[in-house]
DNA sequence: TTAAATCGGACCACAGCGGTCCTGTTTTCT
DNA sequence: AGAAAACAGGACCGCTGTGGTCCGATTTAA
């Protein structure tokens, strides 16, 4: 579990590919041929990211996607937001307060905040070009990466 | 979203509790008026630990939970997998061959196992006792781990 | 004008999650 | 021995969200 939705899934896929293929215009057949997905989904999909601003999109005859802007500046966490929504690994986030059996006596709550950023920080560390490479060489190192501002040396 | 389940979350509160009183066994209507919980989640949710091998039950009149191991050598990951089963981000993983659409040409696949592993590495730095410590000072630096064989600096 | 494509929905089946409850079994206390 | 207190192990059910399909409207090129 603590998965990502099968879209999502796909919706990466699909990414890796237009990146695979960036001078022209992709549209959702070809895509989904290329990918062997059903047609229907794939469209779905494309058009969330392109209201995501990941894709730009053009209508008619010769229409089709390609990337709003270059794979190296777009990361697998935008991909994965666009489909879903912010990312957080617990309910108990982002102020809502009068939620959590009352008050913040919660003693895991202020933990949970950190963790939230670390993963999702994981996730925007992974561009898109490094996952369209096959065998990708420098991917989540992740290193030294500090959340708290009090953090001391473990 | 790439949200834990909600039983999760009552898990690691619920543990956290045991884990602040660590001299007696605590049953499970104590636990539920502790946690501000209804008594069946939290005696269901109990099971399941007990279960995972992260508690210790008694039965019995004076019967009830504790810590199986110090709340040092009790992680995050471990609680969530006994909830939910093994981490995993994405459905393609773990050598399940004759799905991803047929053959192993996917691009991503290889660098989700790798993604992977850098989550639920995440989740397995954090112990029980960082959890419990309302505002925990070392939590989550993540720093300096590699995943692939062949990273290189970035 | 027509055809090809995206856009924006509505729509539905189904699995999984959240939550309750019931019947055993074990243990302690009287 | 018997009763009460607690865990063990399920069955069960409502509901949300996901996966997936489809349709009409709009845009664009030929």
């Amino acid at each position: 579990m603590l998965r990502i939705t099968k879209q999502s899934d796909y919706a990466i896929v699909l990414m890796t590919h237009i990146t695979s293929s960036e001078d022209r215009w992709l549209n959702a057949s070809e895509l989904a041929t290329q990918a062997g997905l059903p047609q229907p989904i794939v469209s779905k999909i494309l058009k969330l990211l392109t209201r995501g601003r990941l894709l730009e999109s053009q209508r008619g005859v010769k229409g089709g996607y390609c990337l709003a802007r270059s794979a190296a500046r777009i990361t697998v966490a935008e991909i994965i937001e666009a489909l879903e929504g912010p990312i957080s690994v617990t309910e108990c986030v982002e102020e809502s307060p009068g939620e959590c059996t009352q008050e913040a006596f919660c003693p895991v709550r202020g933990n949970w905040q950190r963790i939230n950023h670390v993963l999702r920080d994981a996730l925007s560390e992974i561009t898109l070009e490094e996952m369209a490479r096959p065998s990708t060489p420098a991917l989540v190192t992740l290193g030294s990466r500090e959340m708290a501002p009090d953090v001391t040396a473990r």
